[in-house]
RNA sequence: GCGCUUGUAGCUCAGCCGGAUAGAGCAUCGGCCUUCUAAGCCGAGGGUCGCAGGUUCGAGUCCUGCCAAGCGCGCCA
């Protein structure tokens, strides 16, 4: 409808032009928005007022002339001239009502489009180091990755979900240490813990299934892993130094191969805890990316040969830098340390070259927003590799901050001190947790109150919408118990008979929603999708409560019974792109 | 100090590419269940859109400055 109106417009701007009322090479770019208000009809479009500098005339005067050269077309009922300048379009009632059968035609696939024209575009997110279960920050860029996923699918992309697996670097090396000393005490062993270490009690868990398997095999004396090694920070020393030692001692007692046992006892407990913890929040993926496996494959050293070769890589104090300076980041960036080891960066430059040669048409990233100082250097490489940075878009999510109420909650990975997703869910279910995630813009903080989130959740938006749909289902089912049959030609012949106010908004609401899923996924903001299903629930609570569905005349009752069927579906299609369940009662 | 982001009702937040009288939820107050689920509806109060300039037919929206908050500025990840 829109697309139609913007048309008529179109052609009314190339009559004008004909005219001489406007240059001929004049493109003027058409914006035909909704009306907000219904005494303006149903679409409004100030191109009078935009044109009017140029055209060199008064908007009015140009509004009448831009209405005149409008082709004629039946959907459009009535326009006129109000304000300044505004033109406004009534549509026709019939054309109106035309969306109810659209919507039952087209059922699941309603909203969907070919926007995206089968571009493909890889979403990458969460990618939250395996050192721990994913705590409720993470949820966030979970709920909204997976929601704009979701979303640039029902537009018409052709889109790829990937987790990047952080399962290399110092970060790993500390966990695998942190496991393999709680093993030494369930051996037996007394030592004291490092303040650095991953204090949660899961690493615990996982020594303990460490020994369980493989026994006593990797235990050593206590004395022998202490000996020499720098003090920890409650004694005074560095606790950097400290663990690091600790990790070069854990390396050469166990060597390279019962290391990367107990290396992989941590990771891959963690990484299946992720796993399901996912799936359970409904966020699925096509592809785990393991950082490892680029250092394996020889793909960092290659990536860092194109930058050779493309004269972005000197050595200076011993490391390797990349000249990012050159291509609009802030500084140089190192890429191999002096002591030879790669930095994350130089991995992340690899898995880059690796999306780049992938051929994705848009590659997104979703980032916490703490990271946002990283993008510069990732344009730059890309830019080095011979890729076109445009192409990556960079989505930030604030992290949630955590309230107990008045109480700011601390959390820390490290410390163990964190409200994990896996308690958010079972306090709050999937349900509103997703819901709750992506009714703000990502990129806001947040305040997320776990007293009100858990202990009232009645009151969560989610069960609004939800309820909508609930209670349309139970409207059938009292059809059924009144022995009526639902009679859908019947009803589609008599949709004229729809005349309340309730109704006309509901149909208007309802008409939107293409639009509002194209939009949401093109600004890659699922918040608009939520607003609006508050918005179409709130219409139809209201049409609810002031008029009856199930009445005695039955081609008003089947018409009613095809608009709510309708909002049904519209509701059940805009939930499942969150991945919320539209439960039948409740 | 520099950079990025943000400042809208008591609280949490929307506000589309600059458009018509700035919205919602929660909270507060007052109403509505013998009638399709009251997890609902109807109504009321509540605003210097951080402050000051500028751009123009028109600014919450764009520009500049100031104030305030968050984040980032490692051979960490």
């Amino acid at each position: 409808m829109k697309k139609r109106l913007e048309n008529l417009l179109h052609s009314a701007v190339s009559v004008l032009k004909a005219n001489g009322d406007l240059a001929p090479d004049f493109d003027p770019t058409i914006l035909l928005e909704r009306a907000r208000d219904a005494q303006h009809g149903d679409f409004a479009t100030n191109l009078a007022m935009t044109l009017a500098k140029t055209a060199r005339c008064n908007p009015r005067q140009l509004a009448e002339k831009i209405v005149a050269a409008l082709p004629h077309d039946p959907v459009v009922a009535k326009v006129e001239i109000a304000g300044p300048g505004f033109i406004n379009f009534f549509v026709d009632p019939k054309a109106r009502h035309r969306i109810i059968a659209d919507i039952h035609e087209a059922g699941h696939e309603f909203g969907k489009s070919t926007v995206g024209a089968g571009r493909k575009v890889q979403v990458e997110f969460v990618s939250a180091n395996p050192t721990g279960p994913l705590h409720v920050g993470h949820g966030r860029g979970a709920a909204y990755g997976a929601s704009v996923a979701n979303l640039l699918a029902a537009a018409g992309f052709e889109v790829y979900r990937e987790y990047y697996v952080n399962d290399a670097g110092r970060q790993m090396d500390i966990l695998a240490a942190s496991v393999w000393l709680r093993y030494l005490e369930e051996c037996g062993e007394v030592l004291s813990f490092p303040s650095n270490g991953y204090r949660g009690e899961y690493v615990r868990t996982i020594a303990w299934d460490l020994h369980k398997k493989v026994g006593e095999k990797f235990r050593r004396p206590a004395a022998e892993v202490m000996a020499d090694i720098p003090p920890d920070e409650p004694e005074g020393g560095d606790k950097e130094a400290h663990i690091d030692a600790l990790v070069a001692r854990v390396k050469s007692l166990l060597g390279p191969a019962n290391y990367r046992i107990v290396f992989d006892a941590g990771l891959d407990s963690i990484l299946d805890d992720i796993r399901q913890d996912l799936e359970e929040f409904g966020v699925h993926y096509d592809r785990w990316f393991s950082e490892r496996s680029l250092a394996e494959t020889g793909a960092i050293e290659r990536a860092l040969i194109k930058l050779q070769e493309a004269g972005y890589l000197y050595e200076r104090d011993g490391a390797t830098w990349f000249a990012s300076s050159r291509l609009g980041d802030e500084k140089d960036r190192v890429v191999v340390r002096e002591n030879g080891q790669m930095t994350y960066f130089a991995s992340d430059i690899a898995y880059h070259l690796d999306k780049l040669e992938r051929g994705f048409d848009q590659i997104i990233n979703i980032w916490g927003a703490d990271h946002h100082g990283y993008i510069p250097r990732v344009k730059a490489a890309i830019k080095a590799l011979g890729g076109d940075p445009e192409r990556l878009h960079v989505l930030l999510v604030q992290f949630a901050v955590l309230y107990r109420g008045e109480e700011k909650v601390q959390m820390s990975t490290r410390s163990g001190e964190f409200v994990t997703l896996r308690q958010l869910r079972n306090e709050v279910g999937k349900d509103a947790a997703r819901f709750f995630y992506v009714m703000r813009k990502s990129d806001q903080h947040m305040d997320f109150d776990l007293k009100l989130a858990t202990s009232r959740s009645n009151e969560n938006p989610v069960y609004y919408v939800q309820y909508a749909h609930a209670r349309i289902c139970s409207v059938f089912r009292q059809l059924d118990e009144k022995g009526w049959t639902r009679d859908l030609v019947g009803g589609m012949n008599h949709l004229d008979l729809l005349t309340e106010t309730h109704e006309s908004a509901l149909i208007n609401t309802l008409s939107r929603y293409p639009e509002v899923v194209e939009q949401s996924a093109l600004q890659h903001e699922p918040h608009h999708l939520v607003h609006y299903l508050r918005e179409l629930a709130y219409e139809f609570h209201t049409y609810y409560n002031a008029h009856q569905f199930l009445v005695e005349n039955a081609a008003l009752r089947n018409a009613r019974l095809n608009l709510i069927a309708a909002v049904r579906q519209v509701v059940y299609n805009g939930l499942s792109l969150l991945d919320v369940s539209a439960p039948e009662s409740m």
